[in-house]
Parts: structure tokens; C-alpha cells; sequence
DNA sequence: AATTCAATTTGTAGCGCTACAATATTCTGC
DNA sequence: GCAGAATATTGTAGCGCTACAAATTGAATT
């Protein structure tokens, strides 16, 4: 900073001043400090700024997994919004909880400015790490319950709709595929949902099957397999995932079976798979864009001195029907 | 830092050692140290800790979409590589090169121990700025002149092997989909080695139709039209993905062509729909997940003062041979 | 008991930047 | 031409940590 304020004549405050307050400065002069500091390769340490000021314009967030497609648009969503807020963004992967601490323990490190987690089961130590240190912290996927914001939707409303959906459509014999072992409540609240759903309607509930949420596609023949022996007649199945309704195609074009006349099949997220394959995938579309957005802006009003009084957003859900069902 | 230093009756120099340099601190003390620490949510602050030794245990990553499950692999081996040795990944996400110029950016203001991105391809002002920060880069994906040190793989190797294997395995009327516009060399490179190898076995070359990188599976029935109106006998095709390449077989199924019987598909990344699809994809497999482990080692050795002779390592890929050929 | 040496602990200074208050400069209106 | 306001610029101190050198402690040896 020093060298590019020698090189244009003002004193470092002014070259501060050209960057974080750029409506302080003198255009003539905020122009000639910026050409400057570009041409000596200037760019200022975010590390020294965080120190001085207490403050930090980027934001973390940890995701899952990108091994699917299901958090593009949620993290296009959070880029797109803070890119226009003058913030960064930057991502850390965690596939366990114990990874997911870990990242946690990394951006408090960073000292940023706040912290999107998807869903809401956490490690302790990381809730006490993030209560202790009071950074805002945005769970996303999930809309209730927030451990400080949220932004989500209801997966037992979307369960809900997906069922009725297939009820109104005629089929009766319908199976549910779940995750087993320690999952997300944004899956765990699906199951019984669908239970009572179908129980509702006087229809019998006991077409269920778990699988491991690791597997992808394969899940698909794994799941059919399982509820066929529960129901050789099953006539419809709801999957946790387009990736697992995709598996359960590819099965039933192996099995020469026909969807939707031999088995309809739904799916979960909407991802471009959906659409593509044929016969298209019946899917609950989450408005991930938007959840991203809402996160980040929830962050951003946090970080200004806005405490919001409503601290759960809920952005909703729509279901596409396609020909799978 | 001070108030955990009062907490365990230790001078906070003590505290700064038991976190960056456990082993010059007594074990006891260490301990005790830790302890008080995580009962007080004492993380150490990384702004400052790099302030104070111009060393950062941060690297980034620049990766250009996770859209598609072609980075998870090469992420996956980041990310473990990092966490064995102590360091820490952040990734950036960027769809174009100037969102890759802001993502570097954003990294250099971060004062990153390293940066690892994607391709060869970069804005001249991200050549520039890298150039005079002199942070470590290493470009993934590519194998040949790199602009610091580079880990890849030849695609151009790949792309022959492929054609080989089609020639090989009878086939010689066989297409070839690129994607137009300014792309990566990882794929411009493909299509004069396609040109060269389908040549050189005597065949004809002049099946080739670009498409746009932005469509993921819809690409697969553009591309399948668009060659056959070159070739209605068209008898293979060489996809620049998996997606591209189910999306192909997606469209075959519409068209209720078999594959391979009247056209054989081959894909490249070998991606989870390759082995999941019916029939499988013949795919190039790339050694992602070692991509990743070679582009971090290659950073923290330079970064621990090794500086290496051999900048480019070349990770190699391999063929995987399935029922779509 | 004195000396040596290694292991452990501790002050001090300063990293590069920004908050804040103070100062310098330019612009109004009369 | 001048007071007063508005705009633009600048010192100073300190953010939380670590490099480095110096100091302390304890055990082993003479």
C-alpha cells in the first residue's frame, strides 16, 4: 500500500480510502490510485483489512457434496447475490459432519463475515463454536427450528403434494424410498409424511425401503428390487433424489417394464436429468436459486446491523409433472 | 488469545505455540492449553496469524462449475490431500474467466498459500497479477506449457486411444462433437487429433459438429441430429462428456436405435452415469482424484521452499471399455 | 557445588491495514 | 473578499498474532 501511495502522491489513507470508500475520494484522484495499484500488481490484503476493521466482506458456506448436480443453482444463487453486494464467496466441501466441524472451524478462522450450512444437523462442538463466537449463520434447505436463520422449504408439504399428486393420478400400490442410517432431517421428515399421507387417503403404508445415501444412480435397482419383494405389484415409487428416480428407469428399461404404464416414478430436486431422460421425471422443484439468494441477503442484512425479526425464510417449492408418472 | 492465556496461567506466546507449533510446547501444557481453549471457543485468528508470518495455510481452488460431477473426483483428492498435511482448501466457483479473474483476485486478497485452477485459458489481467504476486499456480487438467507448474493429463493421447479403440472394434463412419466458441485447450485440442488419427487409418474425417458448452444432456440430441444431417449412416460418436454422451443415448432410446448395433457412443470423464446407464458408456477416465492430490502436493511443497525442477505432472487417464461401443 | 546443555517459556516489535479525529482544501453565498 | 460549510486528505494508534532472541528451568555431568 505504501508503494502505490509514494507512486501517486497521496498518503496510504487515501489508497485505503480508493478501495473500501470509494465515495471519499476524489474521482480524479480514486482513478490515478487505482491505475496505479493495478499496474503494480496491487491488491490489498484481505487479512490485514479483517484485522483492522473487525470486518470481512467474504462469506462461507459449506456444502455437502458436489457430486450431484442438486446445490448448482442454490450456490449460483448465493454467488450471483453477493457478487451484487460487494462480497465474496467462498465454498468449502464437507461430506460427514465431522468434515462439515472442520470447514466450520476453518471459516470462523477466516473470521468471515458470516456462515451458510446446509440443513440443520451439526456437530455440537461446531453449535457451540458458532453460538460462542455469535458469527450469523444461515441453514439452508430447512425451514424450521432455525438454530440462528433459515431459508428453506417444507419437504413434508413437498411429500404431501408428490403423494396426492400420484393418488389423483390412480395408482394405489405406491412405495417410498428413503435414506437410512444418520441423515438430514430434510430427508427424515419425508417418511412419515408419506405415511400419513397415504394413510389418509386409505391407502396402505408399508412400501418402504432404505437405502444407503451414498450410492447414486445404483440406488435406483437396489430400491425397486427391495420394494418389489415387499409388493411384486407395486405401481408407483417415490425416490429421495432425480439421480435415484434416474437409477430406477434405467432398471425398468433393463426389466422391459414401461413407465408410467408398469411404474410410475417420482423424483426429488428437479436436477437437468429430470428433463432430459425419457421419459422426463415428475420431480419437486425446490427453488434452490432462491434460497441461495435469500441466504446470502439474510448474511448481508445481519453483517449491516439488521436484526431482522423473521429469521426463517421459506422460499417454497413447485412440483413439475413430467410423463414418469 | 490473551484471555486464554490468563485462563491457563501461560504467556499468550504459549498459546500461539501450542496451536502453530505443538511439539515446542510441553505436552502437559499443550493440553492444558487446548483445553481451555475449546472451553472458551477460542479459534485462533487466521487474519492475524497471517499477518504476523506472511504464511498462509489456505489454499484455493478455482473450479469451473459443479454442474456436472466431472470436478468431484478431482476436488475429493484436494481436499484429502490438504487435511493430511495440515493445510486447509477453499474452493471458488467460476463459469467464465472473468469470474475466474475475480475469484483469483479474491484469493491474492486472501493472501492464499496457493492457487490451483482449472485449464490454461486465463484473463490477462489474472496472468498479470499472478505473475507479480508470485503466489503458487498450478493449472489442473492440462499437461503442457504451464504458466507456474501444471498437472493433467494428455487429451490429446486420450482423444486417440478413443478413435483407436473405434477403428479397432469396426467402426468407420464415426462423428465427432466438439464445442465451438473460446473454450478450454482441454477440449480445442481434441478435434485436430481426432482429425489426425481417423485420417492417418484412412477414414474420413469430415463428420465434426460443435456445439454450445452451456447443455448439459440436451446437447446429446443437437449433436446426433446435427451429424446425421453430415452422414445418416453414421456408425459412432465421440462425445466431449458423459452427459453429452447420454444425453445421445437418451435420444437413441427416443429414435429406438440400439446402441451400439447402429451406433456406437463413447463418452469422456467417466462420470457415475457411465457405469450406471443402460448400455454402459465407454469413457476416458482421467485420474481426477490424483489431479487433485499432485496440484495440492505441488503447491505445499513450493510453498515449504522445494522448489521443483519438473513443473508439469502428468497423471495419465485410461479407457474404460463398456457395452455403448 | 559448579557447569553445561537441552527443553521450555516469555518479551518485544512489527506485519498491512482501517477507525477516528484532525487538518487542509475547495466551494458557497453575500 | 470573507465567513462558513462542504469536501477531500492525512496522522496516529492499534487490530491479534508470530518471528526472533532472550530468559528461565531442570536434569546431567564434572
Amino acid at each position: 500500500m505504501q508503494s502505490v501511495a509514494v507512486a501517486a502522491g497521496v498518503s496510504p489513507m487515501t489508497v485505503s480510502n480508493s478501495f473500501r470508500y470509494p465515495q471519499r475520494v476524489h474521482e480524479e484522484t480514486r482513478e490515478r490510485v487505482l491505475q496505479i495499484a493495478a499496474e503494480l500488481g496491487y491488491v490489498p490484503n484481505h487479512a490485514a483489512g479483517n484485522l483492522a476493521s473487525g470486518q470481512s466482506r467474504v462469506i462461507g458456506a459449506v456444502i455437502p457434496s458436489i457430486k450431484n448436480s442438486s446445490f448448482y443453482n442454490y450456490v449460483r444463487g448465493m454467488q450471483e447475490h453477493v457478487a451484487d453486494n460487494g462480497y465474496q464467496l467462498i465454498l468449502k466441501l464437507a461430506d460427514s459432519l465431522e468434515q462439515e466441524a472442520a470447514a466450520i472451524r476453518t471459516l470462523i478462522g477466516l473470521r468471515v463475515a458470516g456462515i451458510a450450512l446446509v440443513g440443520d444437523e451439526h456437530e455440537d462442538s461446531a453449535r457451540t463454536l458458532l453460538k460462542k463466537t455469535g458469527v450469523p449463520v444461515v441453514e439452508a434447505w430447512v425451514h424450521r427450528n432455525p438454530f440462528d436463520m433459515a431459508v428453506g422449504y417444507s419437504t413434508i408439504d413437498a411429500t404431501r403434494a408428490i403423494v396426492e399428486l400420484l393418488i389423483v393420478q390412480g395408482y394405489t400400490r405406491i412405495g417410498f424410498v428413503g435414506y437410512e442410517g444418520d441423515v438430514s432431517h430434510r430427508f427424515t421428515e419425508r417418511l412419515p409424511a408419506f405415511i400419513q399421507c397415504v394413510e389418509q387417503a386409505g391407502l396402505s403404508s408399508h412400501r418402504i425401503f432404505l437405502i444407503d445415501q451414498a450410492h447414486g444412480f445404483g440406488a435406483g435397482p437396489k430400491a425397486l428390487e427391495g420394494l418389489c419383494s415387499i409388493d411384486p405389484e407395486l405401481d408407483a415409487i417415490i425416490c429421495p433424489t432425480d439421480i435415484v428416480a434416474a437409477g430406477v428407469l434405467f432398471e425398468c428399461g433393463r426389466r422391459g417394464w414401461k413407465v408410467p404404464e408398469r411404474l410410475a416414478v417420482a423424483g426429488w430436486g428437479d436436477y437437468e436429468i429430470a428433463s432430459e431422460i425419457t421419459p422426463g421425471i415428475t420431480s419437486v422443484h425446490p427453488h434452490a436459486y432462491e434460497m441461495g439468494q435469500n441466504a446470502m441477503s439474510l448474511i448481508i442484512e445481519r453483517a449491516n446491523g439488521n436484526t431482522r425479526q423473521q429469521v426463517t425464510v421459506d422460499t417454497g417449492f413447485h412440483i413439475v409433472e413430467r410423463a414418469s408418472t
